[in-house]
DNA sequence: CACTCCCGCCAATTA
DNA sequence: TAATTGGCGGGAGTG
């Protein structure tokens, strides 16, 4: 095609076509120059219209390059025009004369022509969707740089997706094989399990625990040898040079392309906004996350979405949110692969012979120096991949990193933990952004703005026994362990959250796996083990991110049963203590476990018309329990401040500072609502805790979980569950009736508005102390205790409180139900109560005033699934509906 | 003005 | 050392 039109254009520039045709020999370049010289000139000829036509000619005339280039577009055009139609006919070229217009066109195409997504079109062009498997297909870059008439940088935009996809596999320099799409269902698959191992994990669970420590251990130490990831390198294929290997290669675009697929994939909703993505991408460690890294960032990730929508994988869509609407990104391709192939593959048989050797490997993670995690890729992946002859060609160099790269892999621990960490940045985003308004339909949330968010934990532990453990729920235990590795993952999120006050919530866990909330501290209580969590958790994610598929649900019900116990304990004593067991030791936990677990992407999914569905989908219940895990995760507390340090040792400061900010941000003080809620009834989560029964491990621990907590944090809440937002204290029951708990105003000061750095501290401390003391006095009983103010919540109540709370409780209640089946965490039993007396009492955040808490808090949570936000509006209901929903389905799965 | 995202500099890797 | 890859971000086009 190009030629012919070339013929065309020969009239206008007439060189170029030689040129070009250089261009794709290499070989040739030498004959280039003299050829482009000529070029040069021709064309500016007639450029001279366009400023930035000279602008070209000058460049052109620096570098030789770029006038193939250019050559090589214009060849292009004619192609495109004829698409868009511009293409004026061809006598207007040649007579294009004066008429700048026209030549305008032609010269320039508009900018949608040279868009990467249309050059990908092109390229995909050229290959076979389902090529033979005998035939393979290599691709010379240099040769399609040429024929499709751009510079080679944009051929790699476009490879170096496709690989990630495994549509194609580097074979040698410059030299890539055409697999098509007989592995991609494949690819979608192990992907999609990537990235729900992240959240649930259930399955690796045992891996995850590990990998998460190892990881976590890594990034606290960096120092942790290869050895450690050995076990994860079960995983994924022995292959992987241990970590040597991560260099910028295993950064971005193709990491970054298949973890952005992976959120889609493990989104309920499929969709993904841009920013949302953006920040869960961003692995940066900490905070920092730059305005301009975000900008980066989002930049890569139009670059891969182009890619991906010429696919046929996504489109794009706009999500409304409170904010405005949001870019966003739908997934259009085949959501479930089960077996392979699928849809996408299509014919061959080939596929199908293949699949087996992909699937393994997944994803290794490998740790860098820097302690971060790395993706490795592994050559398993693809090895199965028609990619062997590419291979073999390459064979000679087995090992170079490059092959590595091709054979890629996807996944990686590091890929979960990462995920996990995004998607709990996500849901702080999340919250952040629904926090603020109530928001209401469609949107979902993202929230992009914040892109803190925080996990903010801490535990205390009080008595410095033991037995904090951390897992109260299940599930969140289940993230917890994760949470360790969050921790690490965490700087994605957390660190940026840190740095972000606002939003603290965070942690929860996505499809259903419980996060850690984020910032929540625990407290221990001395006497027995009674776990106060503070700062937000975030049930939010719970509800929402439950992946869709039954996967989640059972995996949250595995989480939730095995993490307990098994979670608990394994993954990091710190984290957990059984309450059995009491906790390793050492530090508790404190640090760790921040998990979080991403959902967020679920939640930013909603859909929209929330309003309408006013029900959440019948499976709300599950919400309830997943939030509660969600909390649970994490643990650690640091507060920064200082106070908790006393305490423990927070391992990680950052965390707890950013969760202060957080927490201030948002604040919330818990107190707002000081209700106290009970949980058997369906009494309203508002209250701000939920109480959750000690499941197994846990039996002998009572949870609290504050629903307001922090607002920040907590918002969360908006998942679904009010409850899960917040804080937990985890009580044994015998032990409740005795102690008194204090919540309350403390969390939620520390949350929320202390300046600075105090949250943790407060929190901590406040934990122990003010809360105690000064605000309001919980009191656990075993007994459930209903307080009264339960009804006061304030806010809520006005609205309706019934429904919410309703809607709450049917579905915490079945949760718990649930969930106390597998798992611990209902509510209700013995009795919990809290009470957080009114928010007067809690001077201490009195900034968080309660009212303005609750609006506050409602509305942030509200947009994740805000309980009261729920309440207020029944608009907001039907949001939360669908965030429900999502809880529902979630926690439909999770009884399993 | 915000969203997109092209373009190409230039560093990291390879050959 | 040269070539290949590809991170990255300025800033332009689009709506």
């Amino acid at each position: 095609e190009n030629i012919f039109d070339r013929s065309r254009m020969a009239p206008k520039t007439p060189i170029k076509n030689e040129p070009i045709d250089l261009s794709k020999q290499k070989g040739c370049t030498p004959e280039r120059n003299p050829i482009t010289p000529v070029k040069i000139i021709d064309r500016p000829q007639p450029d001279p219209w366009t400023p930035t036509a000279n602008l070209k000619m000058l460049v052109s005339a620096a570098s030789p390059d770029m006038r193939d280039r250019e050559k090589k577009k214009e060849l292009f055009r004619p192609i495109e025009n004829s698409e868009q139609s511009d293409t004026p006919d061809s006598s207007q070229y040649d007579i294009v004369d004066d008429s700048t217009v026209d030549e305008f066109e032609k010269q320039r195409p508009s900018r949608k022509q040279k868009s990467l997504g249309l050059l990908c079109q092109k390229f995909l062009a050229r290959y076979p969707n389902y090529p033979l498997s005998t035939e393979k297909t290599t691709i010379s870059l240099d040769e399609v740089a040429s024929s499709l008439g751009v510079e080679r940088r944009r051929i790699y935009d476009i490879v170096n997706v496709l690989e990630s996809l495994h549509l194609v596999s580097r074979v040698a320099k410059n030299q890539y094989c055409w697999h098509g799409r007989h592995n991609l269902s494949q690819t979608l698959k192990m992907l999609q399990e990537e990235g729900e191992l992240q959240y649930g994990e259930l399955m690796t669970s045992q891996h995850k625990e590990q990998y998460l420590e190892y990881k976590f251990g890594e990034q606290k130490k960096e120092t942790i040898p290869d050895s450690q990831d050995r076990p994860l390198s079960e995983f994924s294929e022995p292959d992987c040079t241990s970590a040597s290997a991560n260099s910028r290669k295993d950064k971005s675009l193709r990491i970054m392309s298949q973890k952005f697929v992976m959120l889609f994939l493990v989104s309920k909703t499929k969709i993904v906004t841009l920013d949302v993505a953006a920040k869960i991408l961003i692995e940066e460690t900490q905070d920092t996350v730059d305005h301009s890294k975000f900008k980066t960032k989002v930049r890569r990730l139009y670059d891969i979405a182009n890619v991906l929508t010429s696919l046929g994988l996504i489109k794009k869509v706009h999500v409304t949110e409170e904010r405005g609407r949001k870019p966003a990104f739908k997934w259009i391709g085949p959501v479930e692969f089960t077996g392979k192939t699928d849809e996408l593959r299509g014919h061959s048989p080939t596929s199908d012979a293949l699949p087996g050797t992909q699937t393994g490997a997944c994803a290794q993670y490998q740790t860098s120096a820097t302690g971060k995690q790395r993706f490795t890729r592994h050559a398993s992946f693809n090895r199965a991949q028609p990619c062997e002859a590419a291979r073999r060609k390459v064979s000679s160099e087995p090992n170079s990193p490059r092959q590595e790269r091709q054979a890629c892999t996807v996944n990686s621990d590091e890929n979960c933990s990462k995920m996990i960490n995004l998607a709990a940045v996500c849901r702080q985003k999340i919250e952040e952004d629904t926090g603020n308004k109530a928001c209401d339909t469609e949107t979902i949330l993202n929230s992009s703005e914040n892109s803190n968010i925080t996990l903010p934990f801490s535990l205390l532990p009080v008595p410095g026994d033991t037995d904090f453990c951390v897992n109260p729920l299940p599930q969140a235990v289940f993230p917890v362990v994760h949470a360790d590795v969050p921790s690490f993952s965490l700087p994605v999120g957390i660190s940026s959250q840190a740095s972000h006050p606002s939003t603290p919530a965070a942690s929860k866990t996505e499809n259903g796996k419980p996060t850690l909330v984020p910032n929540q501290p625990f407290l221990c209580f001395p006497s027995s083990s009674l776990f106060m969590l503070c700062g937000g958790l975030q049930e939010n994610n719970l509800s929402e991110t439950l992946p869709a598929s039954g996967d989640v649900g059972h995996r949250s019900a595995e989480a939730q049963a095995a993490v307990p116990p098994t979670g608990c304990q394994k993954r990091s004593s710190r984290k957990c203590s059984s309450p059995s067991a009491p906790v390793d030791d050492e530090e508790p936990a404190a640090k760790k476990q921040t998990l979080e677990q991403s959902d967020l992407p679920l939640s930013l999914v909603v859909p929209k018309n929330p309003s309408e569905s006013p029900k959440p989908e019948p499976s709300p219940g599950s919400g309830c329990s997943s939030a509660v895990h969600l909390e649970t995760n994490c643990l650690d507390l640091a507060s920064p401040a200082a106070a908790e340090a006393a305490n423990k040792e927070s391992t990680k400061p950052l965390d707890c500072q950013e969760q202060e900010k957080q927490n201030k941000d948002t604040d919330e003080p818990a107190s707002g609502n000081e209700h106290i809620s009970k949980e058997n009834a369906n009494q309203p989560f508002q209250p701000q805790y939920l109480y959750v029964q000690p499941t197994a491990g846990l039996s002998s621990f009572n949870f609290l979980f504050s629903a307001n907590q922090a607002p920040g944090a907590i918002s969360l809440a908006a998942n679904q569950l009010p409850s899960l937002s917040v804080p937990c204290v985890m009580v044994p029951s015998a032990a409740l009736a005795s102690f008194p708990l204090v919540c309350s105003p403390s969390f939620t000061s520390p949350l929320s508005p202390v300046p600075d750095g105090s949250f943790s501290a407060a929190a901590s401390t406040s934990f122990s102390m003010s809360s105690l003391a000064s605000t309001t006095p919980v009191f656990i009983s075993t007994t459930a205790v209903v307080t009264p103010k339960v009804a006061p919540a304030p806010s809520v109540d006005p609205q309706q409180p019934a429904h919410p709370a309703l809607h709450l409780s049917p579905v915490l209640t079945r949760s718990c139900s649930a969930v106390k089946l597998d798992s611990p965490v209902c509510m209700g039993h013995p009795v919990t109560l809290l009470k957080l007396q009114q928010p007067s009492s809690a001077p201490l955040t009195p900034k968080s005033i309660r009212p303005a808490h609750h609006e506050a808090f409602f509305k942030t949570p509200g947009s994740l699934g805000d309980p009261v936000a729920w309440k207020k509006n029944e608009g907001n209901q039907t949001r939360n509906a669908s965030s429900v929903q999502r809880r529902l389905e979630i926690s439909s799965t999770s009884p399993d």
